[in-house]
DNA sequence: GGAGCTTACGTACACCGTACGTCCGTGGTT
DNA sequence: AACCACGGACGTACGGTGTACGTAAGCTCC
């Protein structure tokens, strides 16, 4: 049985399967090739570096994103469920997630989430401008949450070790952080993100609602 | 003369200056050595390991930001104050931003910023949910813009390449994208930053408006 | 004067990315 | 059928990396 032959995709989905399974940092030429039963410099024959690969790697996660949009609901709601898919990324491959966010892409697979997004924000009645400076808010809020949330991650296993622990925080230096350190201490990512998202909606709407009522 | 002895703060302090000079690409031991006039190994007397040693890296740029808090001051102009303060590291540090974002520290080094930020939320009247709440959403959102504004940035000296080309995208298939692409290939970092900002204090203001009203 | 400590340093090892040369199976041409 | 050109797989090799380990030189205290 002749083996499936290399290819720049089956590279790419190793280096993603082995990063989700491993961590970035396991991430190697050789290894890969390992991974495929394969040279190492049999790899190079599709992918021009190894920085290229992990390229790929980001805009292969990047464009897995499943949007479903649906143009009869509220611009709000289609703004809710576009970050929430963007978010879903985070469940999928959290480990792949930082990869992700760190590299920023100079390619177009990124470009359709943003097209949506943009669309979105017309529709909602802002102009150009406006929906430009709203994306970029939504994008940095959205992949600050996502680099706390897989961050805090690193690998899986070990359990949640306390940030900061409360017998290590001097009161008096401290007071807030002490005395607030169960709740730092504890973070539902979920719902974290949907309380910074709700308040998100609500400030553009009251943007949109202000240029409405001075028009 | 016999020169300074070695320390793990000359070391940090080499490693940040190699880093603003060179790029995060450059910074290897031997480097680093070199760079002190000095053996490689020694410098395992003052840091465990490199991991250790970039910890230490990203703590000492955190700790450098300057807060001017005044306590007299609308609390909403501190929560201005303490957010530009923070954005200031990526004009002071550019290449080592990225560091210090993408590197969750479990010190207590950034908890001095985290004090001051809850207590100013608490004078705000926030219980302490909220303001936990809030702050992890003005982090997220620092964190993601300070992301995009070193990222855009990875070396200083090539001229800043179009990221979309307006050449290059299909305007039948993305066609906000490309009648956008003059708004979206420029960006103009403190202005959207503000811009962002000044939605956030609006909406948590809203937010605590609502509480107040409903008391 | 020695004992014990901290510190600087050289050597060595395993691993990394990748430039380069070689080999081999395949398809098209004569 | 014989040939050849070519693309892909692969081995070797080089310069770089982090760091474990052993050694040696200075310091302080008995």
């Amino acid at each position: 049985m002749p083996t499936e032959p290399l290819s720049r995709g089956r590279i790419v989905a190793a280096a993603i399967d082995l990063i989700e399974r491993e961590g970035a940092d396991a991430v190697s030429m050789r290894r890969i090739a390992a991974e495929l039963g394969v040279g190492v410099m049999s790899l190079y024959n599709h992918v021009p570096n190894k920085d290229a690969l992990l390229n790929g790697v980001a805009e292969t996660v990047l464009s897995q994103i499943e949007f479903t949009d649906d143009p009869d609901a509220h611009w709000t709601d289609r703004v809710r469920m576009q970050a929430r898919a963007f978010r879903q990324i985070a469940h999928h491959y959290p480990r792949n997630t930082m990869l992700v966010v760190s590299r920023q892409l100079h390619s177009a697979a990124g470009l359709l989430p943003v097209e949506r997004a943009l669309a979105t924000l017309r529709s909602a009645g802002f102009d150009g401008a406006d929906a430009v400076r709203m994306l970029r808010m939504f994008i940095a809020y959205i992949v600050g949450s996502l680099l706390r949330e897989v961050g805090v991650t690193p690998t899986f296993a070990p359990v949640q070790t306390r940030t900061i622990n409360a017998e290590g925080v001097d009161p008096a230096l401290f007071p807030e952080v002490s005395s607030l350190s169960a709740l730092l201490d504890e973070c539902d990512h979920e719902a974290e993100f949907d309380f910074g998202l709700e308040l998100l909606i609500k400030a553009i709407e009251a943007h949109a609602g202000r240029r409405e009522g001075t028009r």
